[in-house]
DNA sequence: AAAAAGACTTAGAAAAATTTTT
DNA sequence: AAAAATTTTTCTAAGTCTTTTT
């Protein structure tokens, strides 16, 4: 957008952007089908009055915004942090100066007042399986063009020239870290070369002196790539502000939509760029050449009288354009890896996102009212004499009382990964001594699954039926063979919707994780400190990422940063014992050890930070000997729940699981504000549970 | 009926942004 | 002010489940 532009209104600003669109020329789809293309034509003819219907429309919409705009105002003049409201204050001094430049804050201001004002949850809604009536958007955003560097591959000692598809190649390879997942493995590394060489050969053509991968040194190019990050780390502020100004400039033509005339975020506005495929885990095709997407294998969806956005690269055009309204993707385009079908969406704000995800969180509500009723059902089949039947009843009991997911058929080249109705023979140990049940297999993205089940002692009954059916499953069968041979997923998910219309397996993950979730979080005093109030809310949310399995791998830093912490607990404890002798030494009158008059290193004054600079009495060392205990104290809290968080992500279950409803309300009860445990993203991502009643029950 | 395609949600790693410590 | 630590966002792989094709 140019900056001509920025201060207008937006349905000026709309109508610039239109306007610009109408100036292009829609060039013939390669093989378009025919249909689309006579739309496109016709669209063409009317544009005109469409615009003035537009503009019409717009300009209601912008009025009724208004309204809402003064009450958001208020609100947020409440909860957000006097700097961003007043920009034009900040702007001036240097030292606040950050992000895009005033005027391009108006617009972008602007534009989310219009988001925020548009109240999807409370619209009229559609008809079943029609999601937009009206639908613009401005195409999607491609990475630039390689460019070339000219640094060397060495190939058994020697520089070779390669051409910049090539060399592109090579650079993908040598910008993969060595430490890192894929290479870091010698096992992953092993699959992930041999599929990257196939490739690289591929581009190399044949009777390349390049034969052989083992031959190939890409320490100059690692290097090179390197450097360049580093160059990037290494610019000025002022240099990586304007850089980051112009790179959201770019993307901002592609970032909004109009969904039946609201704006609208759009997700993933960037074509996925060319790269070298890293799947998780030991997965067959790790390292495979994931191809740059060109605009002719991108199908554009958008509204039958919407302008088509022009291709923005030179000399290229959509493969397709076509007018579906009953799904939600503006792009989409074939990946060539996996075959995978990949998808531009809009934003997690957005109302196609928003609304599927409150009727996930209804749909979870209603299972926990049916959940007796299916208890029943499956309680009473676990002892059924049809085998069948057991073994639905018994993933049925995994399902809702485990959290496992449902466990699809994957293909030979995928990652070998399990869920419930695929779980083999050699994922299963039935303990008959402690009637405990092991599970231990890899699931979503290689994450491992390692639980025992107290099946007796926490489920009873049921538990010791449970038990005895995984004996009887996996008994007189080969490791490799599944547990519940007579089942498969669509079994399953037809008879759950008998059960409850619309149920299937994964409801039962969102209803564990949102009762859970309630069932955990206390009310507490309201005079104790928010960092208080927000640990209580994590300790309740970690125990839901352990029901659901979300794990993260520790990170070195964070390794050495609990390292450090624990180094910190030790010193404190020696320290605490040294003031324990020192109160001994004053009582009977001797002196103690001083502390040193010039301490420079951070180091030194940490380790006399517990002495006296000239003799204490006993008080005082008294005094000091209740103050490293209770540093002491908070230190190895500090240390436990850093411990307790380190392999677990929080964050997953936050996002996708529990019922924001039951955060709010909890953070309303209890006086905690909402952005000490919603970050921005998810307070943009919930609007339709930001105003519940603190008496909400799931 | 089975397989494949398609559309959408869920997931951890990595990058980027922000906050805290030095 | 720099560096380190921590939090948040972005990216895209990897699931689920429904619909369409064979």
């Amino acid at each position: 957008m140019s900056d001509s532009d920025d201060d207008l209104p937006l349905s000026a600003l709309t109508k610039e952007v239109s306007s610009k669109k109408r100036k292009r020329e829609q060039a013939d789809p390669e093989d378009g089908d025919d249909e689309d293309f006579e739309v496109d034509k016709k669209k063409h003819k009317k544009d005109k009055k469409n615009k003035k219907d537009k503009k019409n429309k717009k300009d209601k919409k912008h009025k009724k915004g208004k309204k809402h705009k003064k009450e958001k105002k208020n609100k947020h003049s409440r909860d957000r942090p006097k700097s961003k409201t007043k920009p034009a204050n900040a702007k001036k001094s240097p030292s606040k100066k950050k992000g895009p430049t005033i005027k391009e804050m108006h617009a972008l201001k602007k534009l989310e007042m219009a988001m925020k004002a548009h109240k999807w949850w409370e619209a009229e809604k559609l008809n079943e399986d029609m999601k937009w009536r009206t639908l613009e958007h401005n195409g999607v955003m491609f990475p630039p063009p390689y460019e070339t560097h000219g640094v060397k591959l060495v190939y058994d000692g020697k520089d070779v020239d390669l051409t910049p598809e090539q060399e592109e190649i090579a650079t993908l390879y040598a910008a993969v870290p060595l430490d890192g997942p894929q290479l870091g493995d010698p096992k992953t590394a092993k699959v992930f070369n041999k599929n990257f060489f196939a490739d690289f050969k591929k581009a190399l053509g044949r009777n390349h002196v390049i034969k052989k991968f083992e031959f190939c040194d890409f320490s100059k190019l690692r290097t090179h790539v390197m450097a360049e990050r580093e160059a990037k780390k290494n610019l000025t502020k002022d240099q990586k502000e304007a850089k980051k100004a112009e790179d959201d400039a770019k993307r901002m033509v592609y970032s909004f939509a109009f969904v039946d005339g609201n704006i609208q975020k759009v997700g993933n506005v960037m074509v996925e760029p060319p790269g070298l495929f890293r799947g998780r885990g030991e997965h067959p095709k790790t390292g495979t050449l994931k191809k740059r997407v060109m605009p002719e294998q991108i199908t554009i969806n958008i509204g039958p009288d919407a302008p088509v956005p022009k291709c923005p690269v030179p000399g290229h055009n959509w493969g397709k354009i076509v007018h579906k309204h009953d799904v939600t993707w503006l792009a989409t385009w074939k990946e060539n890896v996996m075959d995978n079908t990949k998808y531009v969406w809009l934003a997690a704000s957005s109302g196609f996102k928003g609304l599927s995800d409150m009727e996930k969180y209804e749909k979870a509500r209603r299972l926990k009212k049916f959940i007796p009723k299916i208890r029943k059902d499956y309680e009473g089949n676990l002892v059924s004499r049809s085998i069948q039947k057991k073994q639905l009843a018994t993933a049925m009991w995994v399902i809702d009382r485990l959290a496992l997911r449902v466990g699809n058929e994957k293909d030979d080249d995928e990652a070998d990964t399990v869920g419930c109705c695929s779980l083999r023979v050699e994922h299963i140990t039935v303990d008959h001594e402690n009637n405990t049940l092991t599970m231990d297999f890899l699931g979503k993205d290689s994450m491992r699954h390692h639980q025992t089940y107290e099946l007796e002692k926490n489920y009873g009954e049921i538990g010791m039926k449970i038990l005895k059916n995984f004996d009887a499953f996996c008994k007189k069968k080969k490791p490799d063979t599944d547990v519940f041979d007579q089942l498969d997923v669509g079994t399953l998910n037809d008879h759950l919707k008998t059960l409850m219309p619309g149920l299937s397996a994964k409801v039962f993950r969102t209803y564990n994780a949102s009762s859970t979730l309630e069932e955990q979080l206390e009310d507490l005093d309201h005079d104790i400190p928010d960092q208080e109030k927000l640990l209580a809310y994590n300790s309740a949310n970690r125990k839901v990422a352990i029901l659901c399995n979300h794990q993260r791998t520790v990170s070195k830093a964070a390794e050495a940063s609990l390292d450090k912490l624990s180094g910190l607990v030790e010193l404190s404890k020696r320290q605490l014992e040294e003031l324990k002798s020192m109160r001994k030494r004053r009582k009977k009158g001797k002196d103690v050890k001083l502390k040193a008059e010039n301490l420079t290193t951070p180091e030194e004054k940490r380790e006399q930070a517990h002495l006296f600079l000239r003799q204490p009495s006993v008080e005082q060392v008294e005094k000091r000997i209740d103050m490293w205990l209770k540093k002491i104290d908070t230190q190895e809290l500090n240390l436990k729940n850093k411990d307790d968080n380190k392999t677990v992500a929080l964050g997953t279950s936050k996002i996708n699981y529990c019922d924001p409803r039951i955060s709010v309300a909890w953070a309303k009860r209890n006086e905690c504000p909402i952005e000490k445990i919603f970050p921005q993203a998810l307070r943009d991502k919930f609007p339709w549970a930001m105003n519940e009643s603190d008496a909400y029950k799931f």
